[in-house]
DNA sequence: AATCCGGGGAG
DNA sequence: CTCCCAGGATT
C-alpha cells in the first residue's frame, strides 16, 4: 500500500536539484561520506547556490579526508575564505583529523554527531545520504515543510524534536537519503518561506496549513533584534604596490582571516585620526593620512560595520603588536595567498575598483561625509 | 535559554 | 536600500 510520502519521492526523482555533491556518488563509502561531510558543513546556514563553487574548489584541493587532515589550517581557511562562519572550517578540519586518526568514517548518526562541527542535522544528513541510515535530518527547510504539512507551528526549542519524530515515523527505511533530500529540496524550491508555490507541490493535497489557508504564515517568523551599526576605519598602507594585510586574531569575528588592518572609531574622532592611531598602536609606525578612499559596509549576524577606508603614507618596518601576523601583498596576491575575508576584499576594492563593475553610480557609495574617487598606488 | 559566529538573495 | 534566510558551539 502506497505511503503518503510516495508523491514526494516521485517528485524528487524528476525535480531534484543538480548539485555537484550529488553527482556520481563514489562506491567507496568513506569517500562518499567525506564528500557528503564537506557539502553538509558548507551548507550550514548557507544556500546551495553559494556553496557550489566553494565545494568544487575545496575538493580539488582536498580530494580525500587524508588530504584535508594533513593540510595546515591556513590552507583550509584559504579555501573557505569568503564563505563565512569560519569556525566551520576549523571544525571540518578537526573532524577530518579525527576521522583520519580513527582510520574509518563513523557509520551512524549517533557516532557522527560527536565529530566537531556536526550537530543533529549534519550528522543525520551524512548518515542518511552517505550510509542510508533511516534517521531524520531536519534543517530549516524541513522544519518549514513539516510545519506546513502538519499545520503545527514548531516551538523554538522542542519543535525540532517533534519534527524529527514526524520524519522518523515516515522515512522509508531503504530510501532515507533521498527522502531527506527531497524534503530539503521541496523547502528550497517549492515550499519557500514566503508565497509558497503550492500549485507545484506534490504534497499540496495532504498539507494541513494549505487546507486552512495559513501556508504563508506557518511557521511564524521569529522576531529579530536590530543589528547595531558600528563605525570603523580600515587602513591602506601601500609600499611599491603591495598593501599591508594582517591576520585577524581569534577567537571571535572573522578569526583567522586576513585583510587590511581595521579598528573602531571612537566617538568624536575622525577616520583619518583613527587610521594613524591604529598604525601607531598596532604596528609601532608613524604615518599620516593621505586620502579617504571610500566607505564599505559589512553585515554580520549581530552587528553591521560601516568601514571608512583611509590611505596612509608611512615609512619603516611595522612590528606586529595586537595582530598575529602581517604581510605586504598586492591585492591580487592577497586574494590568492591568504584567507582574504569578504570584508578584506571589499576594502581592497576601494583601491582597485573592478573593471567589469557596473557604472559609477552602482559602485561604491561615498556616503554621508563625502567620499573621493578611488586613489592609485604610487 | 540566550548569544555568538558571515554572507547573499529576494523584493 | 530592507527584509529575510540558515546549524552548531559556547556559556
Amino acid at each position: 500500500m502506497p505511503g503518503p510520502t510516495d508523491p514526494l519521492l516521485a517528485w524528487y526523482a524528476s525535480r531534484a536539484r543538480r548539485l555537484p555533491w550529488r553527482e556520481d556518488p563514489p562506491s567507496d563509502p568513506d569517500l562518499r561520506a567525506y564528500r557528503t561531510l564537506v557539502s553538509e558543513v558548507m551548507l550550514q546556514q548557507t544556500r546551495a547556490d553559494t556553496v557550489i563553487e566553494y565545494y568544487t574548489r575545496f575538493l580539488e584541493h582536498f580530494p580525500t579526508v587524508e588530504d584535508l587532515a594533513r593540510a595546515p589550517i591556513e590552507e583550509v581557511l584559504k579555501q573557505w575564505a569568503g564563505l563565512g562562519y569560519y569556525g566551520r572550517a576549523r571544525h571540518l578540519h578537526a573532524a577530518a583529523r579525527a576521522v583520519w586518526a580513527r582510520g574509518v568514517f563513523p557509520r551512524t548518526a549517533a557516532e557522527l554527531v560527536h565529530l566537531p562541527g556536526l550537530g543533529p542535522y549534519s550528522a543525520g544528513a551524512v548518515a542518511s545520504i552517505a550510509f542510508g541510515e533511516a534517521v531524520p535530518a531536519v534543517d530549516g527547510n524541513v522544519r518549514r515543510v513539516v510545519a506546513r504539512l502538519t499545520g503545527q507551528d514548531p516551538a523554538p526549542s522542542s519543535g525540532i524534536r517533534q519534527v524529527e519524530a514526524w520524519v522518523r515515523s515516515r522515512i522509508p527505511p531503504d530510501r532515507a537519503g533521498a527522502f531527506n533530500q527531497a524534503l530539503m529540496d521541496l523547502g528550497a524550491t517549492v515550499c519557500v518561506p514566503r508565497r509558497p508555490r503550492c500549485a507545484d507541490c506534490p504534497l499540496a493535497r495532504e498539507c494541513l496549513a494549505r487546507a486552512r489557508g495559513i501556508e504563508a504564515s506557518v511557521p511564524s517568523s521569529r522576531t529579530r533584534t536590530p543589528r547595531p551599526l558600528e563605525q570603523r576605519v580600515a587602513v591602506i598602507w601601500a609600499k611599491q604596490g603591495a598593501v599591508l594585510v594582517v591576520e585577524r586574531p581569534g577567537p571571535g569575528l572573522l578569526a583567522g582571516t586576513w585583510g587590511p588592518p581595521d579598528g573602531p572609531i571612537a566617538a568624536g574622532e575622525s577616520p583619518e585620526e583613527e587610521a594613524v592611531r591604529l598604525l601607531a598602536e598596532g604596528f609601532g609606525v608613524r604615518s599620516r593620512a593621505v586620502e579617504r578612499l571610500g566607505c564599505v559596509t559589512h553585515a554580520f549576524t549581530h552587528r553591521r560595520w560601516a568601514v571608512d577606508v583611509v590611505r596612509v603614507d608611512a615609512r619603516g618596518a611595522p612590528e606586529a603588536r595586537g595582530w598575529t601576523r602581517f604581510r605586504f601583498l598586492a591585492p591580487d596576491q592577497a586574494r590568492d595567498e591568504v584567507a582574504l575575508s569578504r570584508l578584506g576584499r571589499k576594502v581592497l576594492e576601494t583601491l582597485e575598483p573592478r573593471r567589469d563593475a557596473p557604472g559609477p553610480s552602482a559602485r561604491r557609495r561615498p556616503r554621508p561625509h563625502g567620499g573621493r574617487e578611488p586613489g592609485r598606488l604610487t
